[in-house]
DNA sequence: CAAGGTATCTTTACGCCGCTAAGATAGAGA
DNA sequence: TCTCTATCTTAGCGGCGTAAAGATACCTTG
């Protein structure tokens, strides 16, 4: 009485329960909101009682980071593709902020998932928990560099650098959603428009070309 | 058998308790964070029963906005008093954006709750609820415009401008508080040259005289 | 000044939450 | 086959947001 499916891989009475978890809060996340996501909603969501949770994760918060992970990880690649996409050097860094501010419009629940397990962690002492594992946080320095956006023999200014451009972006990301610039992202003629011409705003634009 | 305080003004049973109720939230907000603010312990602290504040407030979120509308108040005095004390129009925004951000970090559970609040309220059917009731907008807007930041004739670049700028400006504030940067702010010597340092990458350092 | 009305506050209760402890179960290793 | 142990369930604690109903004290009207 315990064969709902076909039985791939499952070693012990569910089989990767933690998997199925993190995949129902997704699945929450999305549909209901960042408020309605709640430890029990997951596990009834994943067909279990509202207990099994804590045998693979130490509690909410665990699992929360479980989930900002994989959202971190999917940021990751969507700038990755974005910066392979982009036509030239010089606009890179415009294609990637275009691409980060998408990915918070196109998942904003998670996105707000993985700042705030992100500031709590921050409350933890100070372990080395970058923003980003590597790889997002990397590209935008390595892009800006390239580029010419920071001085290649300064160290503090290509953090810096970078920092103001991830900041930038993180703010857009974080008020894209508002009412009030509906109207903006009409005139402009579509939403990555709109994007585009804050970035330029904001120096985050072509670099080179267009001074 | 009721009266505990030297009784200024107090028409009913309790004396303005909504004063009350906002004044307990504030001070549980900055003492214990925003996830420790619950209505009922908001109640506890003002000294009445848990049922007490829906007399008032319609529910907890009517109770925050009342809250986020203080904050807002407080950050357009901020605003105002860094631009009345600029050294120069070119330098004004510069010294707004410090003070913005300097808001945020002296106020971190605050600032949540007014972003928080503003989302949600975003979420509800578009009322002409502005980011901020009137004046810090347009006081960065009218600042931007006066030191030639935008065209003052394509009103369309003043709110892309103004935009960038207030985009920025939040997206530095979140940010501020992350352990990361704690280096930067040494290697800069002290935490508001980090923040002018980050503005003047974003573009919002000195206008027209530091190209 | 007395009577009634009403705004204010309390008590009680419901269902949900995060989390813990104790018991049942079933796969793994002897 | 027997035991061990990881996994999951049941039961329960205190706290939460909120609604309904009762008590209280001020305000108004006669």
């Amino acid at each position: 009485m315990r064969e709902t499916q076909p039985a791939e891989a499952r070693p012990y009475h569910h089989g990767d329960l933690s998997r199925a978890l993190i995949d129902a809060a997704r699945r929450l996340l999305e549909a209901e909101g960042p408020s309605a996501l709640s430890l029990r909603a997951v596990a009834r969501e994943a067909g279990v009682s509202p207990a099994a949770p804590y045998h693979h994760f130490k509690d909410k918060g665990e699992l929360l980071e479980a989930v900002a992970g994989e959202g971190w990880d999917m940021l990751d690649q969507a700038i990755a593709k974005a910066k392979a996409q982009a036509p030239s050097i010089e606009r890179a860094l415009n294609e990637i902020g275009v691409a980060y501010v998408c990915f918070a419009r196109d998942n904003p629940a998670l996105y707000r998932v993985m700042y705030d397990t992100a500031r709590d962690r921050e409350a933890l002492p100070g372990d080395m928990a970058t923003i980003d594992k590597d790889s997002a946080y990397c590209k935008v320095r390595d892009t800006l560099i390239e580029a010419g956006g920071a001085d290649p023999k300064d160290p503090i200014d290509i953090e810096l650098a970078t920092t103001a451009a991830w900041c930038s972006a993180h703010g857009l990301a974080e008020m894209s959603g508002f009412k009030q610039f509906e109207h903006l992202k009409e005139a402009m003629g579509g939403e990555e428009a709109f994007f585009r011409a804050i970035f330029q705003h904001m120096g985050l634009g072509a670099l080179r070309t267009k001074k």
